[in-house]
RNA sequence: UCCGGGGUCGUUCAAUGGUAGGACAGCGGUUUUUGGUGCCGCUUAUAGGGGUUCGAGCCCUCUCCCCGGAACCA
């Protein structure tokens, strides 16, 4: 094998190793589990998913991949308040889009709450739990504080039969909400507050999104997750770092149970955050209550659902995910990365299109009037096998603005009286002067084309310094082009003011009426193409000749403007 | 204040007692019918002190700094 032309582009890389793989290694060794492996991913269904959760994704469902695990979804449905299976379906839809395919049908903690119930009479039967009459507050102040000693309920040394009586009461809907919760009986005075008597259920007069009104008291967070993997068969129950403190309160819930199998067992790891962006629900509510963007699916927006519809790919958030890798650091990584591996697979396999943004016209002095002649060009110097197209030309063009310059700044190689340029694919062309309205304003670009250029190939092996791209003025179809930069222009939202919306970017975004070649007419809903010169841009899933800006390409000329002041 | 988790180039991830490396960003060059892509090169880091060791980013110890934790949220 000499030449391999056809080798792929991006070499399949092996998994990078990771506390978490290393720790799955370590137990599958020492088996620990039996040498099983299986995880889950555990939202809530209270809205959309975000980049952060892509990350959480790509390790839940690729640590059970590596070992010849499974990885369930599994929804954490126990506040009834804040659920709604809208939110389901849609982040079903999100993780197959990602690529993953859920280890058969979801499933909920809901699912388990007949078991709930029945694990708690078993923990208060051993002494362990209690029915508290006290209110929210009090409790709370109780509950003492950092370095703060705990106080103990006066209801704590309720008898067994007691509780269990109250506690029935509470299932079976004669008591309102807040009279009662059950709680662990930990240790008031521990260090760690999440052992001090945590609260396992309270009373909620509430319709829950699958069990109606089957039930009238629900778990929390604390008393459903663990014993939820356990059912499941779940072994490395993998979160993010701030239930670490949870684990002690995980692990003392599942000691004091009969459980079917293995104990499973909880890892925390950092989360994902990106600069110049939120992903907190409430700040993106927030956003979309206040009309700062459109919707959950506004592009501008570190949804799933924007991003998909902005034009990422799914495999490039997928090999961002997997680059970034998984430790215990909190951090934040630069969106310019995310963008770069976007860049990176759009580069790849995006067909390149021309399209003029902010048209001017050109006019070709010396074009035989009402010819048009059809012009080849390349859908992707990245890949042969995309083959060719044919693009109109004519004397009546459309140009970029920003390609012609009455005065040439320094460095600027593009149009200007005197200057020859490429036009892509087509001829050279030498701009022979310009036309103004009364305000002044460039009207009309001139210019003459030397006929021995087609194809943009000069036979006297002259060189130009630029190439620009144009569509034919007669041929053009028209598209509404939308622009985005950043939501935010503080890298870290909030940080010197402590309010994210104090640097919010009211210019993120920018419509545009432009003119584009024929052939974009054909291009797919949801499809990525490049603009030449321009960036990548999807066309929207619902079609219509909206494009969004996806990602720019690198923009050496707005560097060379930048070092210029 | 108490408990827990962290601290490696500007950013981020790696180096698992043995040459501190990659990516992004930046800078310079080169190729180019995209000021894109590719290619070559450059700059820059182990928070601080003490200790163990032939050898420490890694182990011990003290100090400093950052993050998380006191919902009937998850």
């Amino acid at each position: 094998m000499t030449d391999t032309p056809d080798a792929p582009a991006t070499p399949v890389t092996p998994a990078a190793a990771n506390f978490i793989r290393d720790l799955v290694k370590s137990d599958n060794e020492q088996g620990t589990f039996g040498g099983r492996v299986q995880t889950r991913f555990p939202p809530e269904p209270n809205g959309y998913l975000h980049i952060g959760h892509a990350k959480a994704i790509c390790v839940d469902f690729g640590i059970a991949k590596d070992f010849g695990g499974i990885c369930k979804l599994r929804f954490d449905d126990t506040n009834p308040v804040t659920e709604d299976t809208e939110y389901v379906d849609a982040i079903v839809d999100d993780i197959r889009w990602l690529g993953f395919e859920p280890h058969g049908e979801p499933v909920y903690a809901s699912d388990y709450f007949e078991q709930l119930y029945q694990w708690a009479e078993h923990l208060i039967m051993h002494g362990l739990a209690y029915i508290d009459d006290q209110n929210a507050e009090t409790i709370r102040e109780q509950r003492g504080g950092y370095g703060k000693p705990g106080i103990e309920s006066p209801f704590r040394t309720r008898t067994v039969e007691e509780n269990l009586a109250l506690f029935r009461a509470m299932r079976s809907g004669g008591l309102p909400d807040g009279s009662h919760v059950l709680r662990a009986k930990g240790d008031m005075q521990h260090e760690n507050m999440q052992l001090r008597d945590p609260v396992m259920y309270r009373i909620r007069h509430e319709h829950h999104h699958r069990t109606g009104d089957q039930w009238c008291i629900y778990p929390t967070y604390d008393w459903a997750h663990g014993q939820s993997d356990a059912i499941e068969g779940v072994t490395h129950s993998l979160c993010s770092l701030e239930f670490d403190s949870h684990r002690p309160l995980y692990d003392w819930y599942l000691e004091h149970l009969p459980l079917p199998g293995d104990q499973p067992r909880q890892t925390e790891f950092a989360r994902l955050e990106l600069t110049h962006t939120v992903t907190s629900k409430r700040k993106l509510r927030q956003l979309i209550e206040d009309g700062v963007v459109e919707g959950w699916d506004d592009p501008r927006l570190p949804t799933l659902k924007a991003l998909r519809r902005r034009g990422y790919p799914a495999s490039a958030i997928t090999d961002f995910c997997s680059f970034i890798g998984v430790a215990k650091t909190n951090s934040r990584h630069a969106i310019e990365l995310l963008e770069s591996f976007i860049r990176n697979e759009l580069n790849r396999t995006a067909q390149r299109r021309m399209a003029v943004l902010r048209p001017i016209k050109l006019v070709i002095t010396n074009w035989p009037a009402g010819h048009v002649e059809h012009m080849t060009l390349q859908n992707n110097p990245e890949n042969e096998a995309d083959g060719t197209r044919q693009v109109a030309f004519s004397g009546e063009l459309f140009i970029e603005d920003d390609d012609f310059k009455a005065e040439a700044p320094p460095k600027y190689y593009r149009l200007t009286p005197g200057a020859e340029v490429r036009l892509r694919g087509a001829y050279f062309v030498q701009c022979t002067g310009f036309n103004t309205d009364d305000a002044g304003n460039v009207t009309e670009v001139l210019c003459t084309y030397d006929p021995a250029t087609t194809g943009g190939q000069a036979p006297d092996g002259r060189k130009v310094k630029a190439t620009i791209h144009w569509v034919s003025a007669h041929e053009a179809v028209d598209a509404e082009v939308r622009l985005y930069e950043r939501l935010f222009t503080a890298e870290i939202p909030g940080e010197a003011t402590g309010e994210p919306f104090d640097d919010l970017n009211r210019n993120s975004k920018e419509v545009v009426a432009a003119k584009v070649e024929p052939a974009l007419a054909h291009t797919a809903p949801g499809e990525v193409v490049q603009f030449e010169r321009l960036g990548y841009f999807a066309l929207d899933p619902e079609g219509g000749m909206l494009f969004h800006r996806t990602v720019g390409l690198k923009d050496e000329w707005a560097n060379v403007q930048k070092r210029a002041k």
